[in-house]
DNA sequence: AAATTGAGTTCCAAATAATGGAACATCAAT
DNA sequence: ATTGATGTTCCATTATTTGGAACTCAATTT
């Protein structure tokens, strides 16, 4: 026991974090295992044992066989400099939740709509815990390698799909969302307070639009709205992004229509191909 | 029991195979939970809980069990009307599976050269198990879809960089390999049995080169050669694809020198770059 | 309206697998 | 050769998974 002369006291909250800020309920091993990926998943370099046993609070031994069980999974690979990173089965895997992903499928024409109205990138994403993930984008120059953003994960509070995903939020998720964020301020612009957060929050529900005003990353514009399905249960997001040199605020404003036109669009599609229950 | 006269017979051989035909060895909780997510990705479209009973032999209270850590882990993803598909975290972990490969990267400069060189599709992937999955393609349309092609999973047997990969491997993996592969006729030139499979992976080994000659789809053919790396112990291919009535077989095999040379200088340059070890 | 079916969910004692401390192995550098 | 750092294996203890059965809920039939 950890609390020799506190037998009395209720076990502590164990609010167990990953690094995207969701608590982790108990999913048992698979759960413990799950961690473990992420933990070389979010590294930007192959990691080694001990460094992942350094951040992983196991102990060694238990480490140990849950990279094995990953590595035999195909979910891990092992170099030989025995250095560990993500393995090639993820990518089977990716590839059938990007086709099969109903919500991309209809948001998809109305992305190249927007593009050719706009004539810059448009992204499209989903909120997951504290982070947005990208699940498709249309751009002019198609030889931007694939897979450059899609699956990529950011932050919600510094950026528009981000931001405009948390406007659509209850207030009781938002503020369990708002409370797990770790602020990091990107540029000048960030908003990296909880309170700035809710009061622009509070302004995005009243316009329609998020705005990325440079706030991730310097000379980066956006324009974003919200899509959501309570039916389907999730929160997103669409956006039109670009450098600040090209689009003044006004030009952006001008967009900011459109963008609410593409989401309520895609939103009354998913209506139409999925709506009719209950 | 299924064997009511019959009690004295050995506990069957027990050859867990998965879709992929890769046996799962004791990869304990992690390897049956990833196996129900094996099944549900292998699908075309959403399962239902029932679906996956039918296929998976777990006894309904476990795979329950599994199939909400699935989720909470967001692994899969729950429909509202009980469907399961596969989830959009896993978007994120294949984001970084592929960024981070390093064969890919290195290849990549390689493949744009072969296809500025011939103008047809350029394909690149590994073996795993019985299935090649690809990790990269380089083609003239840029508009086709993202993730249309990378890390889906084809049969090693039919297709121009499985072939070649086979051919790259030492013969008892070969032979275990081939022993795992359940033949399907996709068309009237597949190769359908073992022993077919095998006298055309000895042409391979000899002249260096793989072809498809419309034997996965009728009308598209390619020719690969293989790329191995004893030291990163993985083994895979490219190829350059495209539709019958513009490729000859004489067009083909006059691309066969220029497919060798490509695969020669990856695996030249993974040998600069990774090699000076041992 | 009541009964029936089918689909999904919950429960808990028994069976099984994960845990983690410590010993062992391997390799590079002194 | 000796040391130190890193990775791997072992196994009694402990915690989790298992799986059969009972339960809930909604849709359909009688």
């Amino acid at each position: 026991m950890d609390n020799p002369g506190d037998e009395a006291v209720e076990a502590p909250p164990q609010v167990d974090e990953t690094a995207s800020g969701r608590k982790h309920a108990d999913t048992g091993t698979l759960g413990k295992a799950i961690a473990v990926l992420d933990i070389v998943a979010s590294a930007d370099q192959p990691m080694r044992f001990t460094d992942i046993l350094a951040v992983s609070n196991q102990p060694r031994g238990t480490l140990h066989r849950q990279l094995s069980n990953l590595v035999e999974e195909g979910l891990l690979s092992l170099g030989r400099d025995h250095s560990y990173s993500v393995g090639i089965r993820l990518l089977k895997f990716a590839a059938r939740a990007w086709a099969g992903n109903q919500f991309r499928a209809i948001a998809e024409p109305h992305l190249r709509n927007l593009h050719d109205l706009t004539g810059e990138t448009v992204h499209l994403g989903v909120l997951r815990g504290n982070e947005v993930i990208y699940l498709d984008k249309v751009e002019s120059r198609q030889a931007v390698r694939m897979y450059s953003q899609i699956g990529n994960a950011s932050p919600v509070y510094c950026t528009g799909v981000g931001k405009a995903g948390l406007s659509a939020l209850p207030d009781p998720e938002l503020k369990a969302v708002v409370a797990s964020i770790k602020f990091h301020r990107f540029t000048d612009s960030t908003l990296a307070t909880p309170e700035e957060l809710i009061r622009e929050i509070g302004e995005i529900r009243a316009s329609g639009n998020a705005y990325d005003r440079e706030e991730h990353e310097p000379g980066i514009r956006c324009v974003a709205a919200p899509i959501y399905s309570e039916d389907r249960g999730f929160v997103g997001g669409l956006s039109v992004t670009g450098p600040a040199y090209r689009i003044s605020p006004e030009l952006l404003e001008s967009w900011a229509v459109l963008v609410r036109n593409a989401a309520g669009a895609i939103m009354e599609d998913m209506g139409a191909r999925l709506g009719p229950r209950t």
